[in-house]
RNA sequence: GCUGAUGUAGCUCAGGCGGUAGAGCACUUCCUUGGUAAGGAAGAGGUCUCGGGUUCGAGUCCCGACAUCAGCUCCA
């Protein structure tokens, strides 16, 4: 879901100014209220604004408050922002005399010959290459939102920061209108309305990572399944059902020993592994599993393309703060596939796999919304990956050739790679914005020899075969948040756990009511019976305001006694209906997957 | 893993300075009710996340664990 935009009364450039001004800002009062701050950074940014500082203690929330205040006092100023310039040395000189060594710290990797500039507002001057506001004084509406911790640099090893953000407007209904959207956000996230909704739930006993699909959110899932099955089977996919475990020896075949140890649950250790004993290991990946059905006998160039696809249950041992809701988990079950096949059909396969991710995103509506990523590998940080630069060079220089062919918007992503080769990923960005891997579809000419892999060609020679491992719509935990969160939990009809909820208004209906749901159940729509026969308007309300396709109503005293009233949530009431007219209206939409 | 916040009934939340728990909605039973958040009566539901400690006494104070949330890092 990308996030709605809000129409501020400047171009999004000027935006982005007025936000860094802020920044700055935030910076001045923070060293006012608290001069023994270190500053660091302080960029816009998407949605706002942050800037880091290294403090004694975090930020608490009145301390937020009491820097607004402040914020507010300089903007009323008006302070002018006046910029200079200053050879290296007397730029470090002075941001060492205003004791900030993390400013020293970003001068001195500046490249030579840089300019170095600072802006000054009152008294406060931080380095900076801007540009900025004329005046403090446009900063027209300012709100700063929350702290969090933040690592100097972005690197872990480094000390961590405290970052507050903030957003900022030319005029205060943008910045309302903004606020009441993060709200809107929160409303549809999915770790909240996923578990209003009774799709899925988490218990502490179970732990993190770890989420219950209940019956609701089970369904959409087994829906999403079957249909993603079936459109692969349907493009020449052969269905694997491989262990979720394996001794350790595997995983030192196919680099995860070395690689992605820290990721795997391991039952036993590198210690017991050493001494000879048996050590298995919960699979974090299917391709080794799956390699395993390719070399089960001789192939020959006849049977490639050879497409394996398997709905394939994970593990991976996330790190305790970085699960989220059903989004990042610990395990979860996702399309996977690895084809095999030479290298003149890498080029066909790789578009019959984007074709097929394609094709399931348009369906359940969230084309639009994607972005893709061609994610390379770090040549800076090569103990992450596997084989020489050369291989990693030749592959992605494929990759993108293919890519460019397609007419494939996308951008490029440094360090993002697996690590035995590039990947095309297709990114998702959540109701908050943040932006999650949704899809990947990766080139490998490493694996293949790893596991001795061959096929004989028509001359004669044993060949190793080019593998793609990709996902059809990526995992389901994933798809199913981002599908509560596009749709407000509001599934089109033919995914909805629900779709047609039948209500009595008098135990006279009753029995009639039994008939038709069995009716609709008899051709497959999931039907839902509410026999208390109560006030109706309040349960059409109370099933989660319109999350339901159909409402049904049984009896009508103005019409006749067996009567059903239907409401549907796309076109509104729709009267009395016959119970056959209804069917086959329903059919219909869920034959169609209509959104 | 790191920084911070949070954890009381199914849900949303109250519980100033420690004296063994409350509200609204939901739920159960009954009465009334043939229509778009009707009314009434009664009832059930909580070892206050868990484990230690301080104390005559802990939902409340201290320590630890676990879980949830935001951000960082990492990742499908």
């Amino acid at each position: 879901m990308s996030e709605v935009k809000i129409k501020p009364e400047m171009s999004a450039e000027e935006l982005r100014v007025l936000r860094h001004t802020a920044s700055h800002v935030l910076a001045q009062a923070v060293k006012k209220l608290f001069p023994s701050a270190k500053l660091a950074i302080g960029p816009a940014i998407d949605s706002g604004f942050y800037y880091d500082f290294d403090v004694a203690q975090p930020f608490t929330a009145e301390d937020l408050r009491e820097i607004e205040k402040e914020m507010q006092r300089i903007i009323k100023r008006g302070a002018k922002l006046e910029r200079f310039v200053l050879p290296r040395a007397e730029a470090i000189a002075l941001m060492q005399e205003q004791g900030e060594p993390y400013k020293v710290e970003l001068i001195e990797d500046l490249p030579e010959g840089e300019e170095i500039s600072f802006y000054k507002m009152e008294d406060f001057t931080d380095l900076c290459a801007g540009p900025h506001m004329p005046s403090t004084g446009k900063v027209k509406a300012v709100k700063l939102l929350q702290a969090a911790g933040a690592y100097w640099r972005g690197s872990e090893k480094n000390r961590m920061l405290q970052r507050i953000y903030g957003t900022a407007f030319d005029n205060r209904e943008a910045l309302e209108a903004h606020l009441a959207q993060l709200e809107e956000a929160k409303r549809r996230d999915h770790n909240k309305l996923g578990r209003e909704l009774e799709l899925f739930t988490t218990s502490e006993v179970i732990g993190q990572g770890l989420p219950i699909l209940l019956p609701k959110g089970a369904r959409v899932v087994q829906l999403l399944q079957r249909w993603v099955e079936d459109e692969e089977e349907q493009r020449g996919y052969l269905l694997t059902k491989s262990p979720l475990m394996a001794k350790a020896d595997l995983y030192k075949i196919s680099g995860h020993w070395d690689h992605y140890y820290e990721g795997m649950f391991v039952m036993g250790d590198k210690e017991m592994d050493a001494r000879g004993e048996e050590v298995l290991a919960l699979r974090p990946m299917t391709c080794p599993f799956q390699f395993q059905a390719y070399l089960n006998r001789t192939r020959s160039y006849r049977d490639l393309p050879l497409r394996y696809n398997e709905t394939s249950t994970l593990f991976r041992n996330e790190a305790s703060g970085e699960m989220h809701g059903l989004i990042r988990v610990r395990q979860f079950t996702i399309s996977e596939g690895h084809l095999a096949c030479r290298p003149d059909q890498v080029e066909e396969e790789f578009f019959g796999c984007l074709e097929l991710a394609r094709h399931l995103l348009d369906t359940l509506g969230l084309l639009e919304d994607v972005s893709f990523r061609f994610s390379k590998w770090d040549p800076n940080n090569r103990e992450k990956y596997i084989g020489d630069a050369a291989d990693w060079e030749r592959t992605q220089d494929l990759m993108r050739g293919i890519l460019d062919r397609m007419g494939l918007a996308y951008t490029e992503a440094e360090g993002e790679a697996a690590f035995y080769g590039p990947k095309l990923d297709i990114q998702m960005r959540n109701v908050h914005g943040k932006e999650d891997t949704m899809i990947t579809i990766q080139i490998d000419f490493q694996l293949a020899e790893r596991f001795g892999m061959t096929y004989t060609d028509s001359d004669g020679q044993k060949k190793f075969p080019v593998i793609l491992h990709r996902t059809s719509v990526g995992c389901y935990e994933r798809t199913l948040a981002l599908l509560i969160e596009k749709y407000a939990g509001a599934f089109p009809t033919w995914l909805a756990p629900v779709q047609a909820k039948l209500l009595t208004i008098t135990e006279r209906c009753d029995d009639w009511a039994r008939e038709v749901a069995a009716l609709l159940k008899s051709h497959g729509v999931r039907v839902e019976l509410d026999l208390r026969n109560e006030k109706i308007g309040f349960k059409i309300r109370e099933s989660q305001v319109e999350k339901v396709p159909y409402m049904l109503v049984m009896g009508d005293k103005e019409v006749e006694d067996r009567t059903l009233a239907v409401r549907s949530r796309k076109e509104g009431d729709l009267g009395v209906m016959s119970p056959e007219a209804l069917v086959a209206k329903i059919v219909e939409e869920i034959r169609t997957k209509a959104r």
